[in-house]
Parts: C-alpha cells; structure tokens; sequence
DNA sequence: CACCAGGCAAGTA
DNA sequence: TACTTGCATGGT
C-alpha cells in the first residue's frame, strides 16, 4: 500500500486540520463516543444539547439517574433505550472507580484503562479507543466504518480485515503520537464521505492519485 | 419509499 | 468460532 505519512500528507492538505472531537470537555466527548455509535453525528448533536440543557453533562449529575430518565433528552440519538444503560455504565464506572476524576482516569497506563472501559457493557473497541484518544489524548489509534471502507476501496486492504489488524497497521507504520492518531482518523472519516456506500465519489477523492498500479476504487462494500 | 449513519452485544448453529 | 439479528431516530 502507499505510505501512510503519504496519505496523510494528501489528506491534510487536500481538506486542513479537522479540528476533532467535536465537543469542548473530554466528558461531553466520551458521551458523545456512546451517543454516536452507528448513528449520524447531526443526530448526536441535538441530543448532547439537551443533556447540557439540563444540566446533566456531569458524572455526578447523571450517575444516580434511573435509564428511563436519560431516555427523554438523547431520544434523538436513536437506540435511545440501549444508550442510556450504555451511558449510565460509563458513567457510574468514572464516578465510583475515579470519583468522577477525569484527569485521574486518564492517568492510567493506557492498556490497562482500555481493559477496563472494554469490560463495560455498551463499549467495544472504537467507542473505547475514540474515549482514549478523543478524550484522555492517550496515542491508540481509531478504527471505524471510514477507515476500513476507505482502505479496502482503495485496495490497501482486504475487505475481511478486522479491527486490530486495521489498528495495527496504522500503529506499526506511524510514530506514536495522539496529535497524528487523531488527525489522520478525523481525516478518514471526512475523505469517507466522498465513499459513503451507494454513491462513491472517488473523482472527488484525493487519494485517488496513490491508488495501486492498474487499481481502481472498488465500488462494493 | 428505501437506504443509511463515526457499533455493540446477544443469540444461533 | 463465525454468522445473524435487534436496537431507533432523522436526513437524503
């Protein structure tokens, strides 16, 4: 496949810095990391206004919430029941193990926490890795539906590719550093738009010109 | 109208 | 282990 630093360069230079995660404490972001699972980010959005709203973008604020009362306010994320048990894990896991201490939760080595967010109910690897990097500023690469479209389309990768696989391939071929991880994932994920599935725009694309020799971008994912 | 969006867990064979 | 299915709203 190209290099990776030559897609990134591509990439950032074709679109500028992303500016990610959308969201102004790490709190709000590792809610936002539940709230967007396989759901449109525009959704997310309205339902992260109503917690704020109601003052509930706090660990102590939401932990002694029964899930019917979350229900209401991130109805417009979609899966509303499944978020809301999904959230209260979370956010009883920072209050009682943590104390609600952010900074404190963040300090731990960066193995060892992501055991610890992966044993909760409601995250698997991306909602944890987006909570480490996005949030904590910990270096663990994202893997999302973006990153593995992007790469298979592109022929870098075999469309059976699994998450660590991904993740490791971006791990292995870059330095070790938050600030790149979480550059190159936003840029994926605006270059993945261009490739949402029925209609890819790969003229458009400008990773178009890195394609393998005779390759093309491959339509069906 | 059908299809899709920054997943994950539980069920089935 | 390897598939399949349920979860839900809102935009195109």
């Amino acid at each position: 496949m190209a290099p990776l630093r030559d897609i990134y360069d591509r990439l950032l230079t074709a679109f500028g810095p992303q500016k990610w995660w959308p969201g102004d404490t790490p709190f709000e972001i590792m809610v936002g990391a539940i709230l967007v699972q396989n759901t449109a980010w525009k959704n997310v959005e309205k339902a992260i206004r109503n917690l704020a709203d109601a003052g509930l973008l706090d660990p102590h604020a939401l932990a002694p919430l029964d899930a019917e009362e979350l229900q209401e306010p991130i109805r417009p994320a979609g899966y509303y029941r499944l978020k809301a048990k999904r959230l209260l894990h979370l956010v009883r896991f920072v209050a009682d193990r943590y104390d609600g201490d952010l900074d404190a939760m963040f300090s731990v080595s960066l193995g060892v926490l992501r055991e610890e967010l992966l044993a909760l109910n409601g995250i698997g690897p991306e909602t944890a890795d987006s909570i480490l990097l996005y949030a904590g500023g910990l270096p663990t690469f994202v893997v999302d539906t973006y990153t593995h479209r992007v790469l298979a389309r592109h022929g870098w990768i075999g469309y059976e590719a699994g998450y660590y696989e991904i993740k490791d391939l971006f791990e292995s071929g870059l330095e070790e550093d938050a600030s790149l991880y979480n550059e190159f994932h936003a840029l994926l994920v605006r270059v993945g738009h261009l490739h949402c599935r029925k209609t890819p725009k790969c003229g458009e694309c400008p990773l178009a010109e890195l394609l393998p020799e005779g390759g093309i971008c491959q339509p069906d994912f």
